[in-house]
DNA sequence: CGTCAAATAT
DNA sequence: CATATTTGAC
């Protein structure tokens, strides 16, 4: 029958990990110059994950606001290498891979959500995530997957015919991210464009649990040939993880020129992405302000 | 700058 | 081998 634009959310929140099992990294990394040592001469450099998200707030610009796209700030803190290994190779080096986790795509999709498929650009929309490290060329390489995602969900629900209580259930082995994330129903609908710019406000039950988010980065490395490309997210069974977190709240590199309202809701932002590649080097993001 | 196609890594 | 993400070109 009709889609629900009210349930969509409501059950991808589910999807989430549990926001009070994470984070209790009680035991920091090994010692830190030795697990540098060990990552960063590994095969490329491996640096220190850090997402930096708003910290309680959604600071999402207004739509209409067009933020300026000001210098990028530094700030290096002294996690990396304590302080005398200190290296700052994060500035003009190749970024390891950006693994987009369901969190991550999230803020994507409210990002785009709030800006309209009109103004949802890859840089419109890197500068209302806010995500310290997320460069446009990241962002623009996801829009263009989920567009096509987006083109393929439209074309299922439409020709597909509406199936008893099917609504739309793409396959998720066909994109399980993208599949992660609710779609806004405004997406589909290409007729149903606001005259200037259709801003939905969803409104996320979650309670005033703040996560940080998190990113994982690939410690320890045995075995050099071993892949493994399954998608373990949705409900930790232990939240047991074995990798290191660092969750990283830099001050902010948000510099627009608007005072920033909350156009998100409350956020509830969770880590939960373990990349344990063997030998080889996998990071989430990087620390760098990049514009 | 934004988008599409191909390349490469996982 | 398929998918995800990156890189290059337009």
């Amino acid at each position: 029958m009709r889609e629900d634009d009210s349930n969509w959310f409501s059950r991808w929140e589910e999807e989430l990990p549990s926001p009070e099992e994470l984070m209790p990294l009680s035991q920091t990394l090994i010692s830190p110059p030795l697990a540098m040592a060990f990552d960063i001469r590994n095969t490329s450099h491996q640096q220190f994950p850090h997402l930096s998200p708003p910290p309680s707030s959604n600071p999402l610009p207004s739509p209409g606001n067009l933020p300026q796209p000001s210098s990028a700030e530094f700030a290096d803190s002294g996690e990396l290498g304590s302080g005398t290994a200190g290296e700052e190779p994060a500035r003009t080096l190749k970024r390891p891979r950006l693994v987009w986790t369901p969190q991550l795509h999230k803020r994507f999709v409210d990002a785009v959500a709030h800006l309209g498929i009109k103004n949802a650009v890859p840089k419109t929309i890197m500068q209302l995530m806010s995500v310290d490290g997320l460069t446009r060329e990241n962002v623009a390489s996801h829009l263009q997957k989920y567009r096509l995602y987006l083109k393929r969900m439209q074309g299922l629900s439409a020709g597909g015919g509406g199936v008893g209580g099917g609504a739309v259930s793409a396959d998720p082995a066909t994109d399980h991210l993208f599949a992660s994330s609710p779609v806004p129903p405004h997406f589909l609908h290409p007729a149903a464009a606001r005259s200037s710019s259709d801003h939905y406000l969803p409104f996320v039950p979650v309670p005033a649990i703040q996560q940080q988010l998190a990113v994982a980065a690939a410690a320890a490395a045995s075995h050099p040939q071993f892949h493994r490309q399954v998608g373990h997210f949705g409900s930790p069974p232990n939240g047991h993880f074995e990798v290191p977190f660092l969750s990283r709240q830099s001050q902010n590199v948000q510099r627009m020129g608007a005072p920033v309202h909350n156009l998100l809701p409350g956020y509830a932002e969770d880590m939960e992405s373990a990349n344990a590649s063997g030998g080889r080097k996998v990071l989430t993001l990087f620390p760098t302000g990049e514009d």
